[in-house]
DNA sequence: ACCTTTTCTTGACACGTGTAAAGATCTGCA
DNA sequence: TGCAGATCTTTACACGTGTCAAGAAAAGGT
């Protein structure tokens, strides 16, 4: 986790002070501004989570277990049906992403500058395709998958059309209603992926 | 053109060395290092352009006159059938896309600090949805238009499914090929939105 | 050549991230 | 109680963006 030695208590607090602010203002949010409002210096933040990534990516894993975004996946993943399957996926997953949007978002930008962020994320989006591609793949085996998609091609394709960056496109800039998205998202992608 | 009272030329040698370099080595480049490439004080092109968000959107504008995309994207929009307008708009589009793709994914990444940056991008987002809006309009009116989309939808979908974003996804996230890439975009596209 | 205006440079500052080292404080335990 | 280690603070620095003001240098006209 990487805090070597350093207090539970602090290390919860910082999150989730980090958390909901992250959640109001963003980018706007310095590490200075978090340490203030824990009642910390802002050096002890850099102790227990490296770089304003690390901080953020610790945000990503708490939410990733807090709202089993796993087992949920994997839940769906036993659907029967080839097209309900996927549709229960995407459902897990696009119900997931404005949960964790804030904080996704300032790590996507982060990724830029900071290497340890950007590896970070880019693991964390490696489990993720790998889900994906169990997905594909099953939908591929049961001869559900449109004729011309490969599973690496159609893995890609759903976690791109899924992904953070598109929802925020729809949902941030184009102020679509949640629901809206997530349905019209759902549609899409079994309209271009199945038969 | 924000560059009252300013040589041309220094103007011009700036754009040029921030191109080349921000294509190579993206937000690695920093303003001092594009400076020196030209043989100026930092301080210059803060006189130029005000701020990075600013040199970069005037990258990306002369890079809108350079290769005629609006007079493209009008030319691709007098395509008599509907499903091949939307194609060809979207040749058009796609084939722009990864010209831009350094600069503008470095636009997108300060538009959370700069708020002159994010203003000018929404702007020149502004205008492409209005393009996008004619193309939408026309296949609507045509009755083209599969029964589930209104006029704005659409266009919102167009919109992020062919965004800078997407694109950034497919082809340097995931390796695809640029062709591949721009195929299965405007094959998606068609599928989901055309009867 | 001279003077003026335009253009660019220099140096300084505020604020952000990230790193380092030294000192203070708090905690558990003998 | 008092020590030792864990934990946090303080101070300082390097580098980035962005802004400001004073001055040097180049360009232009007369």
């Amino acid at each position: 986790m990487s805090r070597k030695g350093r207090s539970a208590k602090t290390h919860e607090e910082i999150l989730d002070s980090a958390w909901d602010m992250i959640a109001e203002q963003g980018a706007d949010v310095s590490m200075l501004d978090i340490a203030k409002a824990v009642g910390i210096s802002r050096q002890a933040i850099y102790l227990h989570f490296g770089t304003r990534g690390g901080l953020l990516m610790a945000l990503v894993k708490r939410a990733d277990e807090r709202y089993r975004i796993r087992e949920d996946f994997f839940e769906a993943l036993d659907t029967r049906s080839p097209a309900e399957r996927l549709d229960a996926c995407l459902r897990v997953w696009l119900t997931f992403v404005p949960k964790i949007l804030p904080v996704a978002k300032d790590l996507i930008r982060l990724r830029a500058t900071d290497p340890d962020a950007s590896a970070a994320w880019e693991d964390r989006m490696s489990d993720l395709r790998s889900w994906l591609r169990q997905l594909a793949e099953s939908l591929y085996s049961e001869g559900a998958l449109a004729s011309s998609w490969t599973i690496e091609e159609a893995t890609d394709y759903i976690w791109t059309a899924s992904s953070v960056q598109v929802w925020d496109l729809l949902v941030v800039e184009r102020n679509w209603k949640q629901d809206r998205a997530a349905t019209i998202l759902r549609e899409s992608i079994s309209k271009v992926l199945l038969k």
